[in-house]
DNA sequence: ATACTTTCCTGGGCGC
DNA sequence: TGCGCCCAGGAAAGTA
């Protein structure tokens, strides 16, 4: 699944791809995929003639820059972007195509069909609600421990649930969660606000420490596509918890269990982070 | 207001 | 082999 990491290896893969590119047409076969107010019949109609300047990206959002919108694309599970000639065949799962002016394709293909593709006035970039709404990039410049802890202390949630909250930093998905769990060793059904200050500062720290780690590594690659732009990324093997399940610990040795937190599949130790049965509500 | 549940989707894994 | 069933999960919408 596509977290900050990866969706960062994609902007940078299509902005050396297709930077400066001009659109000629754009196909829509899965209409869902446009969001409204616009239909994907105005999608591709408006489309036409903008040039890609560039392409920026906030939390796991993409954002392409043309002459008189600006384009945002969620990949949410398993979207991703290819370039082909325009006469390469479709592969499965192609769902939104855009062909440009050098008889190329920039296409969109997603299994699961839960991208989103939205546009609003270029003018108004910076109106767009859901961007709008994201916490702090989680870096150094943009993540303070401050706000931070001011966030978990307002909720009884699962740590686990709050750090995947894009509302307190953005970007953090399911696999980048479990990790910076792992390296602060905080159980991920600790409530939010029960985290003492040193807990507080050693998850801010490693979620800043585990998300540059994997931007550098260029994300994690979980499943091969040839081809497809952000597949090649290397993190997967300093990943320590996530799909670790009954694996040894890497600073303990004890078997990494998996649970569901907030319905999301989650790795950790036992051991390290100590066990969930201390937070497990009574079934 | 907050927090929990449901919805969207399909391929893959499982049991028989 | 093949069928039916269930599950994964980010974000938005719905419900209590």
């Amino acid at each position: 699944m596509p977290e900050l990491p990866e969706v960062e290896t994609v902007r940078k893969g299509l902005i050396t791809l297709i930077g400066g590119s001009t659109i000629t047409g754009v196909d829509v076969f899965w209409n869902r995929m446009i969001t409204p107010p616009f239909s994907s019949e105005k999608f591709q109609e408006v489309l036409v003639g903008e040039q890609i300047h560039t392409i920026e990206r906030r939390g796991k959002y993409l954002i392409f820059l043309l002459d008189h919108w600006a384009m945002v694309s969620h990949l949410r599970m398993e979207g991703k972007f290819e370039v082909t000639p325009t006469d390469t065949p479709y592969k499965k799962h192609t769902h939104v195509v855009f062909h440009l002016a050098d008889n190329r394709d920039l296409r969109y293909l997603d299994v699961r069909k839960f991208g989103r593709f939205s546009l609003i006035p270029i003018e108004k970039r910076d109106e767009f609600e859901a961007i709008k709404k994201l916490g702090p990039e989680p870096t150094a410049s943009f993540f303070k421990v401050e706000a931070f802890q001011d966030s978990l202390s307002r909720t009884g949630r699962a740590i686990k649930t709050t750090i995947l909250d894009q509302e307190v930093v953005a970007g953090v998905g399911n696999i980048y969660a479990d990790e910076s769990l792992f390296q602060a060793a905080i159980n991920p059904m600790k409530p939010a606000n029960r985290l003492n200050q040193a807990e507080a500062e050693r998850l801010h720290e490693a979620i800043i420490d585990v998300i540059a780690r994997a931007v550098e590594a260029g994300g994690s690659t979980i499943r091969t596509y040839k081809n497809t732009l952000g597949e090649a990324g290397k993190f997967q093997v300093a990943l320590k918890v996530y799909g670790k399940t009954n694996q040894a610990c890497p600073r303990c040795g004890t078997a990494i269990e998996k649970t569901k937190v907030g319905q999301r599949g989650t790795h950790y130790c036992p051991q390290c982070q100590g066990p969930i049965s201390d937070y497990q509500k009574k079934e």
